[in-house]
RNA sequence: GAGCCUGUAGCUCAGUCGGUUAGAGCGCUAGUUUGUGGCACUAGAGGCCGUGGGUUCAAUUCCCAUCAGGCUCCCCA
């Protein structure tokens, strides 16, 4: 411990061996679904320019005032991105991707960092995948969203969670609903939370989602932005809901779900898990048609969500989920001498060749422990090569499942896993 | 920013009501007949008992501080 002198930052955590396959199964399911799906792959960088965030995210969120790591070299303003929503938009304005027609279907995979306190299913640098589609205002491109979403937890093996959505409105409807959730509220400012306090002016309607005990009964009995939607907020919701109901997912209306980012309009959504503990959003996202023209982009509407990957694989864990296979290889080179030796890392090549995985001792080590190690490599078959079968060209192929042996030439050895 | 908890071997954890060379299981290395794994057995390597200070004849153990980590609130994926 005294002696490990260099860690990785708080709340930063490397991917092990033993991990890695896990990860990229999911990885591999999400580009299978999104394929399916026909949504196209978006990289962007791992840093952005902070005015970007914060104009993306809104100056006001929690993710811009206290949990970005953002520095200055130069002139410029960095930030290790803390969501992909405003990078893709600011990818989509910058590259003129309208231009290639049609609305855009982008999915993504990757890290994203907020300095946070870390707990359980919180770090500072964790991973997402998640799409954004640009260019539709049509329920259909929110089901869709939705859809994919859904598609990736339920190839994965996940049922056991709770899909809640709601509509938090067009800035018509929002601007009344406002108005009249602080013309409620009111009367019991002195009563509120500090922080809901704050938020009386500019954002009152994240105090519905204060989870700080004396706001419970103000919002238990607040008015409902539903029954203050214009009619085209509440088409558009209703048709979201129907679609829903058409595709056979089940969600619940949650008229209290109110997103941290200030980007959101109307179709708000979120995905959470009894399994994860307290931190129990698997994923969320909504429509957010006006974060394009804030950008710098034409006026145009968008819609996407994002998963949180380590809360998934806790979910996994917790469900007893099998995402990899153990660790095999096909063929393990057993050689005893230096002859032996030399063939062994020269014939490697002609297995590889033909797909079949193969490796061997770089340890010099007994024939004994040369077994021991394939044995844990869980090779399906050890080639055991020594002086006399080098001069004969009879080489023996072991079956490690079944414990048998037979003595063949290289040729039929080569042959032999042509037809596997 | 606040609260609670925890730091002993690579991992999971015992343990010392303060007292000579600090333990287990797993893992690792080597061996148990000549060139054969898993099982079993034997041996071995591997610890400044997180760090600093205090109390004491004596501290890994008690006290204080500090650092690190975990969990929780807030918020989010």
């Amino acid at each position: 411990m005294a002696k490990a002198r260099y860690t990785t930052h708080l709340g930063m955590f490397d991917i092990l061996p033993d991990e890695s396959p896990k990860w990229r199964a999911i990885e591999e399911i999400i580009h299978e679904e999104a394929a399916k799906f026909n949504f196209e792959e978006i990289r962007t960088p791992i840093m952005e320019q902070t005015e970007l965030i914060k104009r993306g995210v809104g100056q006001l969120t929690d993710i811009v005032t206290k949990e970005i790591f953002a520095f200055t070299k130069g002139d410029s303003h960095y930030v290790l991105r803390p969501e992909l929503t405003a990078p893709v938009v600011r990818s989509f304005v910058e590259h003129h991707l309208d231009q290639r027609g049609g609305s855009q279907k982008l999915y993504y995979i990757g890290a994203m960092f907020r300095a946070e306190r870390p707990q359980k299913g919180r770090q500072r640098q964790f991973h997402q995948f998640g799409l954004e589609i640009i260019g539709s205002d049509d329920p259909v491109a929110d089901v869709e969203c939705i859809a994919f979403m859904m598609q990736i937890y339920k190839r994965i093996g996940i049922k056991n969670f709770d899909l809640k959505i709601n509509s938090v409105g067009d800035p018509e409807s929002r601007e009344k609903y406002k108005s009249v959730l602080r013309d409620y509220l009111k009367p019991h400012f002195d009563k509120l939370s500090e922080l809901s306090q704050k938020r009386f002016e500019k954002n009152p309607m994240r105090i519905l989602d204060s989870k700080e005990s004396e706001d419970q009964t103000f919002i238990k009995n607040a008015p409902v932005i539903s029954d203050y939607l214009n009619e085209e907020s509440s088409t558009h919701f209703e048709a979201v809901c129907d679609y829903l109901k058409k595709l056979n997912i089940e969600f619940t209306l949650d008229p209290l779900l109110v997103r941290g980012m200030d980007y959101y309009t109307r179709t708000a959504f979120e995905l959470t898990s009894p399994d994860l503990g307290s931190q129990d959003a698997l994923a969320g996202g909504g429509r957010y048609d006006l974060l394009v023209e804030e950008i710098g982009g034409q006026p145009t509407p968008a819609v996407g969500f994002a998963a949180g990957i380590e809360r998934l694989l806790i979910a996994c864990e917790e469900l007893d989920i099998q995402l990899s296979e153990p660790k095999s290889v096909d063929i393990y080179i057993i050689s005893l001498g230096e002859a032996a030796r030399t063939w062994a890392l020269t014939t490697l090549p002609k297995f590889r060749e033909k797909g079949v995985s193969a490796t061997m001792d770089y340890l010099g080590r007994s024939m004994r422990a040369q077994m021991k190690d394939a044995n844990r490599e869980n090779a399906s078959f050890a080639l055991i090569v020594g002086d006399n079968e080098l001069e004969n060209d009879q080489f023996t192929l072991r079956n490690m499942k079944e414990s048998d042996e037979q003595t063949l030439s290289l040729e039929k050895i080569l042959a032999f896993f042509n037809k596997n």
